[in-house]
DNA sequence: TTTCAACACGAAAACGTTTTCGCGAGCTAT
DNA sequence: ATAGCTCGCGAAAACGTTTTCGTGTTGAAA
């Protein structure tokens, strides 16, 4: 077993200090041109790669971004990784990735854990049990101590940082108005609790979008759902009761169990109803029919946050506190689940 | 802004040493109780946290397993980091995950600059093209260099390390009998270009499933995709010209897409043909119908590697040359997808 | 011959810990 | 009175870097 080789051992080996090695790897002019060569190809030779710990000691940098986001299993989320990796890698940083699994508990402690100097920044997205406390001192605790943090989708104004989000109202409005272009009339909604901020933003552009038309919201067509498990019953009560020709779900697993259900009631999508998801995910584009959806493009997110926290972290020398929210563009992708009245 | 305090922050403030600011903090006897008080109180009130690096640089230790993966969006690789960051939580480890991107490239650079300090042990599955070129030394390297390796569901023989993976020729074996036992007899298969060693070893099982039923392998009814972006027509091409009953996919991409296009030819599923999948993501429990399909448990793939690497860095002292594969198991879900003829 | 610059290199500090060892003060026992 | 012991604490090394500063040697200029 071949352990790796420090710059002690190279020194020692080649009867040098170790000022001279380090200094003739970094190609130093202070260092003979002999001696650098014969460094290097030693080096070479033991294929001595320097100790990022040690460095990231020294320079008070860890090149690592943390990310806490509340589940990996959800396609969205992992596309949000998959773009924060791609501008994370392309300047050199690495990402540590932490779930909170929804907990505020485990947000803290991973918090905590990334804040004692093994990350440079922070990307995160709230637990829902997190926006649900309003408590988010932990956060605001490491902004204090100067690490930059920046928040996307499930984000919140009492904490003041760089931001990435969508504009889910306007987002969801944009559906809402196409699904009414389309000539329906009788528009529900399946929504979440409104404590989950972008369920809440969705509710409101679903309710400007009837209003601005002219159709009073009635408040029968609207369920709220708290936990996955059990909203199969009142999706199925509500397309039985209410006969209502569209659906606007918040996302696209409310989407696509709207059609399961709808298919067991012998209505047919979109023949007999329409329905719009929100979140292009693997679902929207393989279930059959396949669903018109909002897409948030969750890798430009992913990009752009990081990108903002990566600047943040270059700028360094004073730091500004004028902190941005980007919004991130949707578009509307019309599949085959809507069609026209 | 209130950066973090030091142990010599503290022992400046204190007039005391920083060795006794720091066995006070870890409760040394060598301490006199007074001294031990006031020390712990004036670290509380600053919220001094060791530093992690330089833990890290002391202990030689990181408390951190890096996760080489081929991509994130993709259910299966989320379920199994899940499982990953599970137990390495349960055991105060962090995660660093890297993204090859299918790149052999990318897999050797994310290897080596994790490998220089940064994590105590790898957990990783092949990307294609390290499968295809079949070169494995940057994996070797760092077993060489004292670092425990955990190979996943895309692993080789040529390294010698500890694995994780399901037997995929006996699943793909019963997916098939089970299709056989169903009544039917021309069973095509979908699966992908050879040097995918999974998709290999399921078209295996698929072969020896209709060998032991006495029913011949004919080559026309099995396809090989070599990327997803053409998957359609060569699948049309099957579902028109071979007559086939029954449907066996190594992925739930290929198995959803099949019963798309089979639709699309006016076939029913399940009526007019049944299809079988490999992974139980997303789709294959959200598509209508349902997809009936192999269920790899990523979760306690994920669980398990990280177990076995965790055991293997704590045992840490004589390093016992026996490797492990553990095979987790699988086991079939019966959904909508398929019938009985 | 003296002076001074250039050159080539080494010593040491610094990053933040933990831990071993040593040392002085105070006490007890002979 | 003195040896020896315990107690409480500090100095220093170690982990692996980088970088500043100092220093000795050499050669050239005066």
């Amino acid at each position: 077993m071949r352990k790796k080789v420090t710059l002690k051992q190279i020194a020692k080996e080649l009867d040098v200090s170790i000022s001279t090695v380090s200094k003739s790897l970094r190609d130093s002019h202070e260092i003979s041109e002999d001696t650098r060569l014969k460094v290097q190809a030693f080096a070479k030779l033991y294929n001595y790669k320097p100790n990022n710990i040690a460095l990231s000691l020294k320079n008070k940098k860890t090149k690592t971004i943390g990310i806490i986001i509340p589940e990996i299993v959800h396609h969205f989320f992992a596309t949000v990784i998959s773009g924060i990796e791609q501008v994370a890698n392309e300047n050199g940083y690495n990402v540590i990735v932490c779930l909170s699994d929804e907990s505020f508990d485990k947000e803290v402690i991973n918090l905590e854990m990334l804040a004692n100097g093994s990350t440079d920044g922070f990307i995160m997205s709230l637990s829902k049990e997190t926006q649900q406390k309003r408590d988010f001192h932990h956060i605001q605790e490491v902004i204090n101590q100067g690490m930059p943090v920046v928040l996307f989708d499930r984000v919140t104004n009492d904490v003041f940082c760089d931001k990435v989000i969508i504009d889910d109202k306007q987002a969801a409005f944009d559906a809402v108005h196409f699904l009414i272009e389309q000539g329906f009339k009788k528009i529900a909604l399946i929504t979440t609790v409104d404590y989950v901020s972008v369920g809440k933003l969705r509710t409101d552009g679903y309710k400007k979008a009837l209003k601005s038309n002219n159709i009073s919201v009635d408040e029968e067509l609207i369920i709220k759902i708290e936990d996955i498990e059990n909203c199969a019953v009142k999706i199925e009560n509500l397309i039985k009761e209410q006969n209502c020709d569209a659906i606007f779900a918040v996302n696209e697993l409310f989407a696509v169990t709207a059609i399961k259900i709808a298919a067991k009631n012998n209505l047919k999508v979109p023949d007999d109803i329409s329905v719009i998801g929100f979140t292009d995910g693997i679902i929207s584009q393989f279930s059959t029919p396949s669903i018109s959806t909002v897409s948030q493009n969750g890798i430009k997110m992913g990009r752009k946050a990081a990108q903002m926290l990566i600047d943040r972290l270059e700028l360094e020398d004073e730091e500004d506190e004028h902190y941005k929210t980007e919004i991130i563009e949707t578009n509307l992708i019309v599949r085959e689940s809507t069609t026209t009245k």
